[in-house]
DNA sequence: TGGTTACATAATAGCGCTATTATCTCGAGC
DNA sequence: GCTCGAGATAATAGCGCTATTATGTAACCA
């Protein structure tokens, strides 16, 4: 008597309502014709494109997109890790990344350090665990086991924001230091001495801390010119901005030109000199950086310097679309140096 | 004479570096206690963890989250549809719900409707594809074929920063007729009589919409009072606050009372009050939306009201957690009315 | 006519992981 | 001493798709 080995019954795992499986049935084709269909749709006869397509509009059929990035060992997804988005310029940037990727059906997936840059590591250990198409960081400071996962994963990496010396792979920004020294040449041009720098988180906000060193030097390199740096740990804001005015004439009466990390710390300047009766620019000349949305209309209007947030995005996406489409092409260290743009208004 | 059959040599498959077999083999454990290790750490005795943790460290692994995610039949993904980022008030609740649903190792993956609200049903698939552990909505009003589409999927939908009727799944936000209806009060509290509503882009932007509608109805509803709306399609900005000031002027010369649609707006009929001279808040009172960062340290400061974007964040996030946490809860309809707060200074 | 292409479609074998079930170990309880 | 069960670990069978190779078919040339 021999024992029939029953086979187990297992309860199958949850799964997806409709596969390509279906839509292939459906469509009395097979499923790599389909999958060819969605990859490749020229390799694939009209006929059976029309098959196809009609079948998946009847059936209503999702792909399922991690089994296909699985399969094809990299996905459509690109990671962008930014301080964060509560602040307008990286906002511009990730929405103009996300526009542009977005017309080829790459995914935004988005992470905040929150200038936290220990834990930036972690971030882009979560991100690599997508086999992202992409990675985009914000800076160029990073650590070196950052650098190491990065490196071993050959994703291609876009650094953004900031420019300088040691790149990983494709950066995208301006020289921070080159917009401390035009504010500072621009005041000095206007006629001002006595310099000062009013700037939030300095200590977090290494860019804003590269633009008062920038703005000092180009005031030390000028006979005559002196210049100063006053700061308050907490975020920008037109608060914080109008109390480090005040501040600034108790420790620094004599100043003439005030260059500020942000626009928000140069309205508040603006608007505190406006009820103290302080004369702008006569009195004081005032500049700011960022062009946010009420420079143009402030009053007095604010000189300030625009950063191309919405270019970096523009072109970030750029330089990773083309290294997707041509993976194969020496990988050509990309450095897009976008510049910034002196406005000058009514403030200086 | 027997044909050997030649197994045919298939080039492999380009694939990960390290996978959780490498890690089970250098651990000397099996790979289901090493998926054990990572999905229910406490069911993993202490000797094996620490053996785990080593090979992981040694090997420097990175989870393969698509292969977890095709495995599961879902994933760690929370997708988020918002109109856009550069909006600083989605942009305020995109960065809460990211802060939040990161300290739960839940990645967020952002999408933009650019106010088109046709496209959001591409965009809602794609979200699908990803089989996300939740999709965030922005507003109420959703095409008949996105509205299936979620349903079908079953997978936990909040719809943000409106409230109103019809609601699919989850909802968090505060109702924008009560908004306008808020502006319109102040201002008749304040003895304002002819009320206006300047708005931008009101055809595209269905919220600021009805913040109009609500502020119109209210005026309508008291004796004596009377209310317009006048607009302008393109986006809001400071400059198009002042330009739709001079149009007021124009067209309706009474004018004593104006509620804005965004603070962008009412911070550029602030400026055009102060180049014409026009005294804030004796001849005319001034409320906006938003109360965004300037709006505290105008000069006079802005009256306006305060939409909750980061808490709206947040409470999206904590509903998305809890149903996570418990999907075997009944499917509870959540509404939450945030509510808004008026911030009453100069400028009324 | 045969052979060579080019094109279109199909069969095959995983991608790396998880959920389920099965097995093993060890101490408690009789 | 033996069974039993709890706890820990391992074996198994896919998840849904893509990349590769194989096959079929029509078009073309000598």
């Amino acid at each position: 008597m021999t024992m029939v080995a029953s086979k187990p019954i297992r309860t199958r795992r949850k799964m997806q309502r409709v596969t390509i499986m279906d839509v292939a049935a459906r469509a009395e084709l097979s499923p790599s014709t389909v999958s060819l269909y969605f990859r490749k749709p020229d390799a694939v006869s009209a006929a059976a494109s029309e098959a196809i397509a009609r079948a998946i509009d009847a059936l209503d059929y999702v792909p399922n997109l991690m089994a296909g990035g699985l399969a094809a060992a990299s996905s459509r997804v690109v990671s962008i890790i930014v301080p964060s988005v509560r602040n307008a310029f990286f906002a511009e940037t990730v929405a103009a990344l996300q526009d542009e990727l977005g017309k080829q059906r790459l995914q935004v997936m988005l992470s905040h350090t929150e200038y936290k840059e220990h834990d930036e590591e972690n971030l882009v250990r979560t991100a690599l665990s997508w086999a992202p198409a992409a990675v985009v960081l914000t800076g160029l400071s990073h650590s070196a086991a950052t650098r190491r996962l990065l490196h071993d994963s050959k994703v291609p990496v876009v650094e953004i924001w900031e420019l300088g010396s040691p790149t990983m792979d494709m950066a995208v920004g301006f020289h921070h230091d080159q917009v401390g020294h035009a504010a500072a040449s621009h005041l000095l041009q206007r006629g001002r001495k006595r310099l000062l720098f009013v700037g939030a988180r300095l200590h977090e906000d290494r860019r804003a801390a590269r633009r008062a060193q920038g703005f000092v030097e180009a005031a030390r390199n000028t006979p005559g010119a002196s210049a100063e740096i006053i700061q308050n740990p907490a975020p920008a804001s037109a608060e914080v901005g109008a109390m480090l005015l005040g501040e600034a004439r108790l420790r620094f009466p004599t100043v003439d030109g005030i260059a500020c990390s942000n626009d928000h710390i140069a309205l508040g300047v603006i608007f505190e000199c406006q009820r103290l009766g302080i004369a702008i620019p006569e009195r004081l000349s005032v500049v700011g950086f960022g062009d946010l949305s009420f420079s143009a209309a402030a009053n007095p209007s604010l000189t300030t310097i625009r950063p191309p947030g919405d270019l970096i995005g523009k072109e970030a996406a750029r330089l990773i679309i083309a290294r997707i489409l041509h993976p194969d092409a020496e990988p050509q260290q990309a450095v897009i140096d976008t510049r910034f743009t002196l406005l000058h208004r009514q403030s200086s």
